[in-house]
DNA sequence: GATTACAGTGAACGGCTGTACACTGAATAG
DNA sequence: CTATTCAGTGTACAGCCGTTCACTGTAATC
């Protein structure tokens, strides 16, 4: 399987066991912390994550944890920023070759899908905070706006929307966002066996939207 | 203005100021204790309110809740119950005339538009608590797919929809629906005077949308 | 080899949490 | 008029919370 998509991210590229510069143990420790978090995150919101079972997760003592964050919401955005890492390396993974529509968007569901899966926990976070309000929610918006605006850019290369206005590109990339928004939750939803089902109509979602394009008009 | 939207739902319509029968008092209380619940979500997702602020707001000591509420939880399903009448009664005022697709449209976004602005926190509840994971989650997410399976129902009366699968009718109503919701999350998060905006845009999705569907061929 | 930097410790604090329990007083039922 | 029902009260308790402070032991530095 040679053409698999490498849906690895910088963190998870297996370090050597030999360890134990001191700032190594550091970085160690406050991953422990990451991880946790994203563990206790599985099935609750993050503002309910205390301190302290964070702590007790990462195998250190409660006030131990200042000395990797300032508090709790701050772990907050180290997350966000970890999360949203993995999410610029899935896009830069779909963003291969713009052929054709068909092409672009069944590549561009497999990607989806095999990152989903790769990293659920990740998206998991993203999906869950993107609506929970606060100042992280606000963080993966800022996040989200930008993912739509390059799409728009790259829209802008097909033949059939060269001449379409701006307005109307971020109107068709928003679109495309949502639907994959909904895909990733329905993924992360998902009972075992129902991937195929749920890919499929994604595509289906995605060819529908696509086959409006060459006849609209603004009006 | 006589065709304008009656966006009041059941629990609005202002009651007399001779009151004081027993029950009625115990339902006033209660209905308190879901206000003040209401209000503190705005900024904060469910999970995180403590049984004693929604007392202390409702003006009651935090044992008398158990009068009214067996747990936090029970009254966040009794939450969603009152959120998705609203949500019904939305849906009621938008089942009108299916003549045309674009007038469907508008008048669909117009009434989705109005009914967002009356009941904000209700809105707000729904799409916070959404993909917060948890109970409330699974039930605002079976409410979510019945009222997806009506649309499917009412589309099927197009005549240009008459031949399509179920699977596929199912597939055109939940991008509607994830177009709706996205709408609505817009709405909430937007800054006054950008109504107009973003009612415009989900114009132009929905009929981006269903300009793809004279095209459509299922394979 | 002596000194420093610092990740992790452990006790203690005041504040908030859910809930048990015995109570009060007024609207209701007999 | 009397007895009952029951929404709301007040006290109390054990448990978790974030944060403070003085501390220890070891890797890094000189």
């Amino acid at each position: 399987m040679s053409n698999a998509v490498d849906t690895r991210t910088l963190e998870d590229v297996s370090e050597p066991l030999t360890p134990v510069s001191r700032q190594e143990r550091k970085l160690r420790t406050r991953q422990a912390l990451l991880d946790t978090a994203l563990e206790l995150l599985a099935d609750r919101p993050f503002a309910t994550l205390s301190l302290r079972e964070v702590a007790k997760g990462a195998g250190i003592v409660p006030t131990a944890f200042y000395r990797h964050f300032a508090s709790m919401d701050d772990l907050g955005v180290a997350l966000v920023e970890e999360a949203t890492r993995t999410l610029r390396g899935m896009i830069r993974s779909a963003r291969t070759d713009p052929d054709t529509y068909q092409g672009m968007i069944s590549a561009s569901v497999t990607t989806l899908h095999q990152f989903v899966r790769a990293h659920e926990d990740h998206f998991r976070f993203l999906t869950r905070e993107r609506y929970a309000g606060g100042s992280l929610a606000e963080a993966i918006g800022v996040e989200l706006r930008l993912f739509s605006g390059d799409l728009a850019i790259d829209l802008a290369r097909f033949p059939k929307l060269r001449e379409w206005s701006t307005e109307d590109l971020h109107m068709l990339a928003d679109l495309i966002v949502s639907v994959m928004l909904t895909t990733i939750v329905e993924l992360l939803e998902a009972r075992p066996g129902q991937d195929a089902k749920i890919t499929g109509t994604a595509e289906k979602r995605l060819r529908l939207v696509l086959l409006g394009v060459p006849h609209w008009k603004s009006a």
